[in-house]
DNA sequence: GCAGAATACTTAGCTAAGCTAATTATATGC
DNA sequence: GCATATAATTAGCTTAGCTAAGTATTCTGC
């Protein structure tokens, strides 16, 4: 029943060295496409289409400055398109360009095939209770942040009103 | 049999978003300990005991300078303490302090219970599949990279010659 | 319908982590 | 004892992250 406290310590001991692999591996990708944050931002406009920079620095948990920054690498670079919102020309929403699609294919086929060189050497059990465990846990964390952002708890605004 | 592939997918949402949660409290935490790399390398040496700067970039996995520069913050701060090894007054031995001791536990208190609320929102059954993964993930990582380090395709040489 | 508040983003300026290349100091080996 | 190897540091760079302040647009209220 110590499962919790247990989780807490285990999380901090892999997710960081986890994390140092795929950092790696990240530069070694042909050189060019760089960081997890990156990697990030291309993943989730593969996955959920364009989005505004309020919308990804929200999903992605950062300020708003950290995302112009980091977007400004991935424009400068051909892999997104800015483009003003006709509705509310504040707003500037990010596409992927084509470039940028095939990149993130890229970079997940070649992420993907190293975790999975790694996970392979776990028995089917122990990739089940992790896939099961990490879709669990993402899903508290989210509704952890949900939960933080509603009781002004949270370190950025809430978007709506 | 689609798992390893989903255990990849779901790493790189999961371990990010985790990550920025933690790196968050850290700076929460009284204002003073900071980061993740510092939270670790207290961690290390608490466990651990002494260590060389060589011992530590290598379990930590960055390179020698990020270990130096990493590790002089701690110092400053009166965390760690550094000594020539007597046997060989090349090598630099890191200890913690009482104060990094006593800071380590207190961070270490403040993140497990932090991490304890968002995962009591999961099932017993969930927490249990979670802790099972990771262990054998850790695992699996770690084999990973000695292997690499045994093949000369890691990032770093081999300590032992 | 325009002044003032709010919102979306950017700019400026900082800290920390990470890297490589080059130095310094000590050990080892022939 | 001189050449080579090893442990750590320094220098110099990039990226990510933050806050505070600035700009441009939209919304509100009278």
């Amino acid at each position: 029943m110590t499962s919790d406290y247990e989780c807490a310590g285990r999380i901090l001991d892999t997710f960081p060295q986890a994390m140092r692999f795929m950092a790696h591996d990240l530069r070694d990708t042909s050189g060019r496409p760089g960081t997890v944050p990156q990697y990030r931002i291309l993943s989730y406009l593969y996955h959920h289409g364009p989005d505004s920079m309020g919308g990804l620095a929200e999903c992605q948990n950062v300020t708003l400055p950290t995302m112009t920054k980091t977007v400004a690498g991935l424009v400068e670079r051909g892999l997104l398109e800015r483009e003003t919102d006709a509705n509310d020309r504040r707003v500037v929403m990010l596409r992927l360009t084509p470039d940028g699609e095939a990149m993130f294919q890229d970079i997940r086929d070649r992420m993907q095939a190293r975790l999975t060189t790694i996970i392979a050497t776990m028995t089917a059990d122990e990739q089940e209770a992790l896939a099961t465990g990490l879709r669990a846990f993402l899903g508290a964390l989210q509704r952890a942040h949900a939960e933080e952002k509603a009781t002004g708890h949270g370190h950025c605004a809430a978007r709506e009103g």
